[in-house]
Parts: structure tokens; sequence; C-alpha cells
DNA sequence: TGATAATGTGGAAACGTTACCACAATCTTA
DNA sequence: TAAGATTGTGGTAACGTTTCCACATTATCA
């Protein structure tokens, strides 16, 4: 790959010469600036951004540690965040952690090493005090989690939202709520399950009922299975999963047993993902806006790199109940 | 940030030693490898491997160009990218192309400049001929296309599995059989275009009959309401969607006007996204191994920058035909 | 017309590493 | 006990840029 140096003795001038033609800064005459481009052009040169990063310090790449690319809730965060980010000519580093600390800790390290100057951390599982430790300095964005001491946070209030998630299944005439949450090691999941015994206990209908599960449509469905084969008084008429696949199991679940979604059994999901419209029934659900909350988090990131250290944000995004099928009793 | 010299320095020790503690090679004394690692402990050291990159020529990165990772067939293959990459110390940078020739080369630029060792391009729009101009002597691998002149490629035979998706339909007893076919331009459209139009032409119950649309959900409904406001013997009786995507907007489209989506239509997709089970009726569609397309091409890509200039690889990986609820009479 | 400003160019240090070479001290071995 | 191998350490060029300084030449203006 032809440096620099290859250009300027092509060109026969100096590589400072080469350099302010790149760069567009200083004075070159005009006879002399063709001549390098001319060169730049025969030898195919492109500048080495590497060497640039080493002399300015800055390497325009930011990372984002995301629990799964794969998983239908993250791929609009992603996408929010790449948008944001190439708009201002930076690069993105894709990380999957898979919810795993060790995961997230040993991308965060390559991440510095690489001289990322930021990183989006997507529903972040380590103890704070021990994330911190590892990210050092390096400018961050928390999304789907706050952060108490250190970095932006741009969240949706999961415990406010699965609160309203009960409340509509009570308001709609459902009379026996059941949760299935997701792995307690994922805060999220704890704050929508601690949202539910909330909109339990001031309905007051039953004590809470909940079935630990593990944000898959695989374990919803077992968990629904389980749920369902209760008889009398005991068995629940709504379901409030912990997240739209688990949902998605749950209506499964229902069909395989040859209950009718909606109507002998209500059932929410949360997050909002595309295909939570396309089931049957349609999904009642909780929208988080993701592209939008991805997208925020990369600003307030890039804005946090070239201005650093002047304040600390947090910023609650609106959730947004959608009322589909799932939770009509007739349709 | 805390530099080798800084860590000399505080060791009592030069640069060199500090560097063979660092890569664990040439010899080292115990003590004074102690104390080194004690001082890179103090300062919070961690090696710029923008630095390391500058004199070995190694950046351990690779591109992903993608068209849009909250487009649902995408993420299985880039998570797929992924962690054939960090299974060996690469990261991955990703690149969202929307299917833009301007995007896609801008970003093949980026890329160079980043000296990244390679790219995974998905999906790529371009004339051959124009990628290989911009992407010079750096490897890659096309998925989901075929390259001619240069890079390996991996992809599943879309006219085939069009073919068999049409053949399907027939097989089940439909007789008219219109296609939704994606946009023009995109490679994977036209070849299953050809598949459906080989499958007509060889049962010959009618003409071929298409609707151009753009792989869209909302444009999959739009094209099948016009599609069935046909009446008499011209109106189809099952179609065959260029993606899964607009399948769904289909099936959208049967539910708005009172058709029985499987009964009254037959409904076939292609990719097999993973909320095409859960649909209803569930969609029979050509399921594409996205994740392990994407790596194997991520495998061949890092075999070509270890070992390059071999041999060219070219990989069809099968599809599988999933027969659901979608394109049966009964149920 | 002389002083100052604008224009044009090159040389070299610096960025943070690694790799090579040189040198010294200590250990083996015949 | 002398020759060679092993162990341990430091100095420095090189990687490909940018930036700063120095120097020349030409233009401007009072």
């Amino acid at each position: 790959m032809a440096t620099i140096k290859d250009v300027a003795r092509l060109a026969g001038v100096s590589v400072s010469t080469v350099s302010r033609v790149i760069n567009d800064n200083g004075y070159v005459n005009a006879e002399t600036r063709k001549n390098v481009i001319n060169a730049m052009e025969n030898l195919g040169f492109r500048p080495s951004n590497i060497a640039r990063g080493l002399v300015s310090g800055k390497t325009y790449t930011i990372g984002l540690v995301i629990p799964d690319i794969s998983n239908p809730f993250f791929p609009d965060i992603a996408r929010g965040v790449e948008d944001e980010a190439i708009a201002n000519n930076y690069n993105v580093i894709l990380c999957n952690s898979d919810w795993k600390v060790e995961r997230e800790t040993m991308y965060l390290s390559l991440l510095i090493e690489k001289r990322c100057e930021g990183v989006v951390l997507v529903g972040s599982h380590s103890e704070e005090s021990d994330l911190l430790k590892v990210i050092g300095k390096m400018p961050f964005v928390s999304v789907d989690r706050e952060m108490v001491h250190a970095g932006h946070s741009v969240w949706v209030d999961n415990e406010f939202g699965a609160y309203t998630a009960t409340k509509h299944l009570y308001e709609e005439g459902y009379k026996r709520v059941v949760h299935i949450s997701g792995p307690p090691s994922v805060r999220s999941a704890n704050a929508r399950l601690s949202g539910y015994k909330k909109a339990v206990r001031e309905f007051n209908y039953h004590e809470p009922q909940i079935i630990e599960s593990d944000f898959r449509t695989s374990g919803g469905y077992e968990s629904a299975l389980k749920v369902l084969e209760q008889q009398g008084d005991s068995r629940p008429d709504a379901i409030f999963a912990g997240n739209d696949l688990m949902a998605i199991g749950v209506i499964q679940a229902c069909e395989k047993i040859g209950i009718k979604g909606g109507v002998d059994l209500g059932i929410v999901g949360f997050d909002g993902i595309g295909s939570s419209a396309y089931t049957s029934p349609s999904l009642t659900t909780i929208f988080q806006p993701g592209y939008e909350m991805g997208r925020r988090a990369c600003h307030l990131l890039l804005d946090e790199i070239v201005n650093p250290g002047k304040r600390r944000i947090k910023e609650v995004f609106n959730f947004e109940l959608l009322v589909r099928a799932s939770t009509k009793w007739i349709k």
C-alpha cells in the first residue's frame, strides 16, 4: 500500500506538501496540487487513518456493546447508534456480550486498547463499580439501564411500563394476572417484575404469581404450559410476559392446548418488536423507541467526546402501550 | 493515558524491557517482570493497538457492510460474522448501506483508510467492476451474491429456492400463483423472480404474473390488495412473495379483506426470518441459514487474510422449504 | 524603495509501539 | 579454564502521518 512518501517521491515534492494537499490546509501552488493529486491517483494512495490517529489521538471509532444483535429488540438500537455515528464521521465496532459479564469486560478492554473514543453500552450486566474500573476514563452512554455514578444514561421506565401493562389487563377485566419474568440477573427484568407486583397489590384481586424464565420464546412457551395446566380458581386468565419473545411463546402455548389468546387468556408483552404486530392474536405490548434511544445515546456520546466532563445526562424515554387483539375479550 | 515510556520510567527499566513483558517474549528477570507489571497496574496502562498496528501492519479489524441491520434477515448473518471474528481476536465494524451504491462505496473507502484487514459484503449492490476498483487489494467475502472475478462468495441458490417455493404451491393444489417481487436492482430479487418464472412455465397453468414491490411489509400489503381486488378466473389463489416481510404484508392484506390465508390464498415467503413462525397463519417459507453463512463467510475471510491469494472459494448453502399453515388448504 | 505580508516549500520531531542489534554477566561443558 | 551458550537489559530505527518551524520568493503598500 502506497504511503505518503511514495506520493511525495512520485510528485517530486516533500512529504509536507503532500500532507497539505491531503488535508487542504496551508499554501499549495495550484500546479503542485495537481501533480500531487495525480500521483495519489496513480498509486491508489489512501491515507492511513491509523497513522493519523497516532498523531492526532483521534480514531473516529466508538464501540457498541449489546447483548445480542440477533435478538429482535436490539437491531433497532444498533441502527440508531450507527446512523448517528456515521452522520458524524464515526464508525461503530459491534460487540455481542450475550449478557455475560466476562464478555462485556473482555470487549471493553479490547475497545480501550483499540483507542475507541467511547462506547454505547446496552443492557449492561456488570456491577457498576466493576464496570467503571475497566472502562476507566473512556466516555460512555448506558442504554436501558441507569448508571448511578458516571456516564450518561438513556432508558425507559421499565417498572412503570410493567405497571401500566398489568394495570391494562385488570382494566380490560382480567382478574388473575401471572407474570413470566426474565432472568433476575438482568436489571430490566427485575424492574418489570416490581412494576407487576405494584399493580397486583394495588388492585388486590390476588397474590402476585411469578414464574421465572429466560426472555426466550421457548422459555415463555414452557412457562405458559406450566401456568395453564392449573385448574380451578387459581388458574390465571391473563399473562404479562417480561418481553415480547416470551409473550410469543405464550401464544404458541395457547395454540398448543387449544385456548384462545385474548379471549380465554389475556397476554401482554414488552418491547414492541416488529413481529409483535403479526402474531395471532396480535400482541398487546409496551413499545420502547429503540431506534430513537440508540440514536440519542450515540449523540450524547459524541457530544461528550467533543466536550467532555461538563455534566451527566439522564433521559427517560416514554414507552407506549400498544393495545392489540391479545387483550380483547371479543374479536 | 499512560504510555510504555511512563511504565518504563516508573519501573526503572527500558522501554524494550516493558515491551518484552507485555508481549511475553525474550528474556526478562522474574523480579523485573514483577516490577513492570506493578508499574503497569499503578498507571492503568493499556497498550495502544493503534501504535502496534502501525508497526505490525495488523489491526485485527474487519468490516461488515450489510444493507440494514434492522431488517430481520440480517442480524443473524451479523451475529455469525461477529462470533467467528471474536473467536479469532478480530473486531467487526458495522456498516449499514441501505442498499445504496454510494453508501457502500463510502463505507468501503472508510474501511480501507482505517486499514481494516478485510470486509464481509452482504447483498452488495454495486457493479462488480466498480466494486473491485474501490475495494482494491483488500480481501473480501461476498454473502448472498456470487462475485465473478474476485473474492470468495457464499450464497443460497435464490433461483432454485424460488422455483421450489412456487412448485410447492402448485403441488399443494393451488392453480394460479402471483409473484410479488423485490426491487429489480437487488440481485437476489431477480434470481427469485426467474425461479418463479421457471416453475410457472413448467406447470403451465397460466402466464407469469408479477407485481414489483420493495421487500417491505407495507409493500407486500399494498401489492396483495391490488392482486386480490381482481375478480373472476384471473384472480390468483396463491402468492409467492419475494421475502418474508412482504409475505407478512400479504397476510395482513388477507385479514383486511376477510380472506383466509392458507385456505383461500396460499402464501409462501423467502428467508425464514424468526417471526415467520409466529404469524397467523404461520408462514411457509424458504429458510436461509443466515448465521451459518455469516460465520462461514468470516471464516473464509480470516483464512484469506492469513493465507492470501491461494484460491477463490464459492459456497452455495442449502435452503430449506419450511412447510407451514399458509400453504395448507385445511386448518 | 524598503518594510511587511502573503505565498510556497521542505526538514524534522513527535505520536506509541516493536524488532533488531549490541553488550554484559552468568552458567555449562569438555 | 577457556570457549560457547544462556540470560538479561538497553538503545534506536522504523511504521505513516501531522505539525511546527525555517527559509525563500513574490506581492502589497505607505
